[in-house]
DNA sequence: ATAATTAGTAACCAATCGGTCCATAAAACA
DNA sequence: TGTTTTATGGACCGATTGGTTACTAATTAT
């Protein structure tokens, strides 16, 4: 009932996502977003609520694609192992390489935002434990299969790995010299022996 | 000549640096700053320069501070090994804990300004890049000695073992549960052999 | 002593910030 | 066809942004 709206939210919010995943979330304002979304600020407010509002659902959509992708690679991973691999070097070619450094858009808020914000902290934290859930019980899976070490907990394994990967996905925005980032996931599985 | 300062500029710089810390450039104000310096505007502009050179010099005088730390440590370990071991756990005590979760202010730094800020990016890769070195030398003194495997290039470790300390110090601002920073640093320590 | 130099203080600046309001437009329902 | 409901566009808002300027205070060199 009433006027339709005449944009697609899903669309739109894909390029809020843009905006604040390379620009932050303080650094971006309302006249960026306006320009990325091709919005008035009032559609903006109307359909999304506030500034922090939009990048709670940005968030949200990213960390879903996120998963969604996670889930659908390690699928077609012919082994435990091989999906712990997958996991490890996907985010890498996503977020390291392409027109802009980016980064990972999930790290950059919990490092912009985690000691600041609570609801976007509780929003990560449950993230990154389904995530972490997720790869226990594939580390599990290779452990009984003998693929991967016993002698340390499948959920120590996890948050190793989950490290390195968040590490990598931090330092990719300095670009060092001699620091290839696939070498390091590469030996990082490696050491699942 | 002239009238004197009536204030000490490490002091004040080293104020400036617990507020970009905690906060980031970004969401960082003069108005905050001036609280923390207990300074007057036209003050910090005269000692300083702009906010951004303001940032740059506490982001540096962080990192001295870090280097100097970091060697002193590692210069009172009684081998390679032990000195890899406390640059590990070094940083985690100092970011991870405390009354407020500030995380390193370098990797905030990496992550908020690394795309956008050349000057800040450089300064961040040049002091890596020092700290990598340093790490590669005293892993290959631990290589020698037979302490430390020689199947992988020191300086890989040395990314490596740089990785899961910056994925340590990000993920330290969410407070994931079952997540202990030691235990990761401690087995990818031993991966080391 | 006084001229020169630098620091401290606060008023002041245009620009931008996130956010609101209201008139207008377009659709659904009666 | 009105009437109702919702969306758009843009003027408008007070507050805050980083930064400047002008005046006063304190010091040194002459």
């Amino acid at each position: 009932m009433g006027r339709p709206r005449e944009f697609d939210e899903k669309e739109v919010l894909s390029q809020a996502m843009r905006v604040f995943w390379f620009k932050g979330y303080a650094a971006t304002s309302m006249t960026d977003l306006m320009g990325a979304m091709q919005l008035h600020k009032g559609s903006i407010y109307k359909a999304f609520g506030d500034k922090h509002n939009l990048f709670y659902l940005s968030l949200k959509a990213y960390m879903d694609q996120g998963r969604e992708a996670a889930m659908q690679i390690m699928e077609g991973a012919t082994s435990p192992r091989e999906a712990v691999g997958m996991f490890m070097n996907m985010s890498l070619r996503q977020c390291a390489s392409g027109d802009q450094v980016k980064g990972c858009f999930m790290i950059n808020s919990i490092v912009e935002l985690g000691p600041h914000d609570e609801q976007i902290r509780e929003l990560i934290a449950r993230f990154m434990e389904s995530m972490r859930d997720k790869l226990v019980s594939t580390i599990e899976s290779g452990q009984k299969m003998g693929e991967i070490r016993t002698d340390t907990p499948a959920r120590d394994l996890a948050n190793y790995l989950i490290s390195v990967k968040a590490g990598l996905l931090s330092a990719s925005k300095v670009k060092m010299a001699n620091h290839d980032p696939y070498v390091i996931a590469e030996f990082a599985l490696s050491t699942l022996e």
